[in-house]
DNA sequence: GGACAAACTGGAACGTGTTCCTATTCTAGG
DNA sequence: CCTAGAATAGGAACACGTTCCAGTTTGTCC
């Protein structure tokens, strides 16, 4: 059955690449979020980035195995930014439930100014099956660690089981009310309000 | 854009149809499941579907206008059961968290056998986009309400703010779980766990 | 520089969701 | 019973993800 971690290829060119190689990944990459940005989930068709990557179909298909992976790789990237940004930005909040509410906030922001991008982006992780195990375990520890250190920003280290898995439920959280949102089942106000109440339940101290 | 309510058609067939067309209705879902416990999402093929109720394709796509819209009008037939058979049984469990807990793990247990249609279920549930609004709201609904009813099993009239949030939240940790067995990135042992996590979180009284 | 392997190109081909069209069958109203 | 209109059958056709192949280019080792 399915659960064949098949991701060897783009993890080899990733880590080991050549020039060359980092390069066509990069300009495949910039073309799956440029026209993710353009047209969401449909607008990434396999032949279009290609195309815009100017790289054969069967040389996409090497570099990634399919759309789904192609799509997860791409959110992993912009997610490690997105990540990388907020280490730099001080975290505005005096509690705990302030602060995380604050940064899942700007997130969230962030991604509903590029709707149709984040529409892609979550539609694929969402439908990733088994053989993006890798990449979406990546997004999954980005998420979570990026919670608890907004929670305990000075003594990270000394982290809780309980806070992890308030930062798990949160990050469960925030994953079902982007896929309402993304879905068009909820108003960008609505989706705020979800993770706003989710977080004042759990961190009431 | 593709903001349109279009599922007028089922909605007609199912409310006011004749006998043959409510039997047309049923073969096709029945044709669903089947396939679906069978061999999944992949396996709910449209023409397989057709061809086993009997039915064009053309007649299919009349009743339903996508797989998505198909697999989650069979789902949400499916958890009306679920949740009627729910109701005839007494809830076990003195604290209000081990009822949750219990009646989550299992619906959540009778969903793990049939593993197959879970996922191919589920994984139409979070592609599906506003056009199945309908549908999808249905069962967000069924859920809040089966949530509730077990929180408050006396005086389920007397339902604050707050116990409704707390089961939207729940649900929403369940979904997540769901999604992350159905894409075999969780165990089930897991699953359970994570469920269990978030409902101590939540309902500590 | 030459030889070999790996990577890439260009494009054909296949499967499945979806659409469309024509002929046939069913159903309701007279 | 007859007829108009709706519903269905049967199947061709199209779009896009995916696979595959023959020929060419690139990179590496001697």
């Amino acid at each position: 059955m399915g659960v064949r971690v098949s991701s060897a290829n783009s993890l080899t060119v990733d880590e080991l690449g050549s020039a060359a190689q980092r390069d066509r990944r990069k300009r495949i990459l910039d073309a799956t979020i440029a026209l993710a940005s353009q047209g969401g989930f449909d607008a990434v068709q396999m032949r279009a980035v290609a195309e815009q990557a100017d790289v054969a179909l069967g040389t996409l298909y090497r570099y990634f195995p399919s759309k789904i992976h192609l799509l997860v790789s791409a959110l992993q990237r912009e997610f490690e930014r997105t990540e990388a940004a907020l280490r730099d930005r001080p975290v505005e909040g005096d509690t705990t439930a302030d602060r995380v509410i604050n940064v899942l906030k700007r997130t969230t922001r962030g991604m509903q100014s590029d709707a149709k991008l984040t529409e892609a982006l979550t539609r694929a992780f969402m439908f990733a099956d088994a053989s993006v195990q890798a990449e979406i375990h990546q997004v999954g520890m980005l998420l979570t660690s990026m919670l608890t250190r907004v929670m305990r920003p000075e003594d990270h280290d000394e982290l809780t089981e309980e806070d992890v898995a308030i930062a798990k439920v949160i990050g469960d959280v925030w994953l079902s009310a982007l896929v309402g949102w993304v879905t068009g089942r909820n108003s960008a106000a609505e989706t705020g309000q979800q993770i706003e109440v989710a977080v004042r339940l759990l961190l009431r101290d």
